[in-house]
DNA sequence: CCGTATCCAATAAGATACTG
DNA sequence: CAGTATCTTATTGGATACGG
């Protein structure tokens, strides 16, 4: 009995908390170990399977990813559910409350984008490229947009709805799409926020709309 | 078998980076340590000494705090000033960057207050609790506003200024209040956050705007 | 292929004592 | 007061091995 509450206290139940009250170190009590958020992040637009997690997140190791994915489960921001068969996957996703974590990952985004270290040559994963067009998109610009542009990277595909300056972003087939980017997600980042030439990715459909989508999203002015 | 240069060429020159491209990711390199952000939001109201900041953020060591003092300065964070003689004291201020990341710390608070495990009764700095203010104000009810409150949390005192649904707050002499809090910050959270009574710490002047000013923060629903 | 568990080396954090 | 230095503990990452 008292090894088991001993260990209990002392390590499980906040793992090495602030004893603070403010919500901001309480949300660093949830979400602030290496990772974490990044792990969050890569659920945002839908469940996702324990491979995929490690490929998206380059340089994390197996057993931090089956630790931080517990932690998340049992403070409430991912659930973990068997898909019926014949899936039979394994997959994780993340609850309500998890999915209100964006505007943190938006936050964090925006503010880092100023940085004079931010390297946007750095591979990055399908769910970041998507979720930064949601965070850099240029309202004004977006205003009377109604278009579908669709993502092909690898198996998984996204579909992007503009429409009224903000943007939609759904997994699922890229069905009734104005136009279809596929390639690698590092590219499309180059691309859109490297200036780098279209012609590294496949465009499908209308490629003057493309053209143009990728000019939606620009980057805040670097500090100095 | 293996060759001992390779772990350390691979991880010295980023001292432990995400190799993402992603803001998120590069924020997180940039203010993700532990303390970092806590250190951060102390001087989100001006100015701190090296002391001030231990006693506000309990449980953070001298060393580590010197640390991370270190690193957010050499990212731009933080700069380190000496105020000129007779004072001659050195203090830690956050630059125009590093001021930019409340957003940030709003997002956290924000999403943290909904968490079941939130605890509004564990200590709060002065910093914390102005702070959580400004982040949960509820505009609709401060839209007709025009005060002055003024809080003194020791040596330290700060005036709010509510107007037109926010809040503005800046550390200086308790001149021309409308009303005027003077006790622990602690208490503080637990009248406006945990429904204590107001008798705990002391209000001079206009006692009614007082507690009409306590109403204007709530909490987010918990989830559940 | 999907995870989980275990061992090990490298870091980071915490506690405490100490110095200008 | 404002930090350093030092020692101990905890966490991380990598490799590997193991069961479904």
């Amino acid at each position: 009995m008292s090894l088991e509450k001993v260990t209990a206290i002392g390590r499980a139940d906040p793992k090495r908390g602030y004893d603070d009250a403010c919500g901001t170190a309480h949300a660093l009590e949830l979400i602030g170990e290496r990772w974490a958020l990044l792990v969050l992040r890569e659920m945002m637009l839908g469940p996702r399977r324990f491979s995929g997690l490690r490929d998206d997140l380059p340089g994390i190791s197996a057993n931090v990813l089956t630790q931080r994915l517990g932690e998340l489960e049992e403070r409430g921001l991912v659930r973990r559910r068997r898909l019926p068969p014949p899936a039979s996957v394994q997959v994780y996703e993340a609850t309500e409350w998890g999915l209100e974590a964006e505007p943190i990952v938006q936050a964090l985004g925006r503010w880092a984008a100023r940085s004079p270290r931010h390297d946007p040559t750095l591979p990055i994963s399908g769910v970041s490229i998507l979720l930064s067009f949601r965070t850099m998109i240029d309202r004004a610009a977006a205003r009377d947009w109604d278009s579908r542009i669709g993502f092909r990277f690898g198996e998984t595909s996204y579909i992007a709805h503009i429409h009224h300056g903000s943007i939609d972003i759904a997994r699922g087939e890229v069905v009734g799409c104005d136009a279809l980017f596929d390639g690698e997600p590092t590219q499309i980042a180059a691309i859109v926020y490297g200036g780098a030439p279209l012609d590294t990715v496949r465009v499908d459909g209308d490629e003057d709309l493309a053209r143009r989508f990728l000019t939606l999203f620009t980057l805040p002015p670097k500090i100095g």
